[in-house]
DNA sequence: AAGTAAATGTCGACG
DNA sequence: CGTCGACGTTTACTT
């Protein structure tokens, strides 16, 4: 058996060029202990559920998690070149001189099946300890920030209420202006395209088949295509760019904060 | 050292439980000659560019592949806790008691970096081979389908074309029914919802206003949401529901065909 | 369970 | 290089 331990290693198991039945061995007790698999072999897979794909023989890194997800990489791209999502069904054999590995999900019903002629490798991690993650400036932080600072957006701005339900969706944000007109602001953390104009423009004709004549429709963000400013203008509504780095350091939360090392030390040092 | 490599595994590198500068080396190493990366260690992650993100320390897998996507997991879920995409500038070095991998991507810019205090296991594959990548059932393939079975959708139905150019997009397809009339053809491979009545309306519309007043407009897709049937019925517009299986096997193309197992196989024994 | 909108969406095609 | 639309999108959130 390759399987080795060191002392800070205790959770980590691994075989190199195992045989089919080796690998097969350690993933079904991997499976067990609900560990974090790792398989690395020359492999074709099978997919058909929404869809269907094929692959002919090739490398692939396969990963299996805790809680059932699976990814199969190729070498080359960010996507994998097929998944299942958590809660599959996973189970490993050895089958016609091939390791067998299947991944079932229910609702809908995608069967997920990678046969291996050789492994590579094979990794177990057991009880891995989830890195605390946080994600600044989501859409909704950003519309926090804007709200609770309407002068970004121009003077005399008063912010009244977030997610409004109107027709079918929600505005993101609405308020009056220093005139006690109506503002309604749509908001994108991209550049927006046309499809965000064609958002606000359907808010704001809701809004005014319902009366509302007086209302100013506002799309805010970090850019603009040009194909929206045209829409914007020839449909009588505004545009307005927020900086995106202005708000960030507005929000300025930190989940981690002292002691670790910011991300703007390596931006100075880039 | 403890690299490894046998007959059959020529083109794999490992390492176990590695120093920092171990690990470093055989990262530097595998960068050098493209090959195909992953790291097993304990890290935390800073991303800064069109969104933020920062993580505690925590077991994650690092993938970086020939064309220098980066790509991080977690223990949990389908989706990488950071990534970077192909063409990302990627350095290796040990500072300050951590092992640091960096990820610049430029346009937009955008930075990833891991800090790593433990290593559980480096590994690398030399000149990865791709498996060949076949996917079933694309919208276009959908489209071909049945504009070559047009018998599929209604009696008399004659397809003229594809891909017609349309205002701002393209109509899927459109033909004669059997009275004349000209239909235009909306076609989704999943539950069709507001946002495809919304377009196929626009498209509708679009027509209209060139003096194309006779026009029938259908939307063909497996289901549909009651929102977006409501949208076409208030807009005189039709919907057809489309059997994705059979057309897959009208379509009964295979990329890999004979020899190899057949995915029905599993399927058959589940 | 179903629908709707966000996402560091990614990816490919086309102008 | 921008813009647009598809995607086995996934994910989160609300009804």
């Amino acid at each position: 058996m390759r399987l080795r331990g060191c002392r800070a290693l205790e959770r980590l198991r691994a075989l190199i060029g195992p045989s089919l039945r080796e690998a097969a061995g350690l993933m079904e007790a991997l499976l067990r202990e609900r560990g974090w698999m790792l398989l690395w072999a020359s492999c074709r897979a099978y997919y058909e559920g929404r869809g269907a794909s094929e692959s002919s023989r090739g490398d692939v890194l396969v990963m299996v998690k805790p809680d059932r997800s699976v990814i199969v990489h190729g070498p080359r791209g960010f996507k994998p070149m097929n998944w299942q999502p958590s809660g599959s069904t996973v189970s490993v054999g050895v089958e016609a001189g091939s390791l067998v590995v299947k991944a079932l999900r229910r609702n809908p019903r995608e069967l997920l099946v990678l046969e291996c002629g050789e492994v590579y490798l094979v990794g177990g991690l057991l009880e891995p300890r989830s890195p605390e993650f946080y994600m600044y400036m989501s859409e909704s932080e950003i519309r926090d920030v804007l709200a609770a600072n309407p002068g970004l957006i121009e003077d005399g701005l008063r912010i009244v209420g977030v997610e409004l339900p109107v027709e079918p969706g929600f505005v993101d944000m609405y308020g009056y202006d220093k005139d006690g007109r109506l503002v309604v602001f749509e908001i994108k953390r991209v550049k927006a395209g046309e499809s965000a104009a064609r958002q606000l423009l359907r808010y704001i004709e809701a809004l005014r088949s319902r009366g509302l004549s007086n209302v100013r429709g506002v799309l805010l963000a970090p850019d603009f295509t040009e194909s929206a400013i045209r829409l914007l203008e020839t449909s009588g509504l505004e545009y307005k760019r927020i900086d995106l780095r202005r708000l960030y350091e507005l929000a300025s939360r930190r989940l981690l904060g002292r002691g670790s090392r910011d991300l703007l030390d390596y931006l100075g040092r880039g």
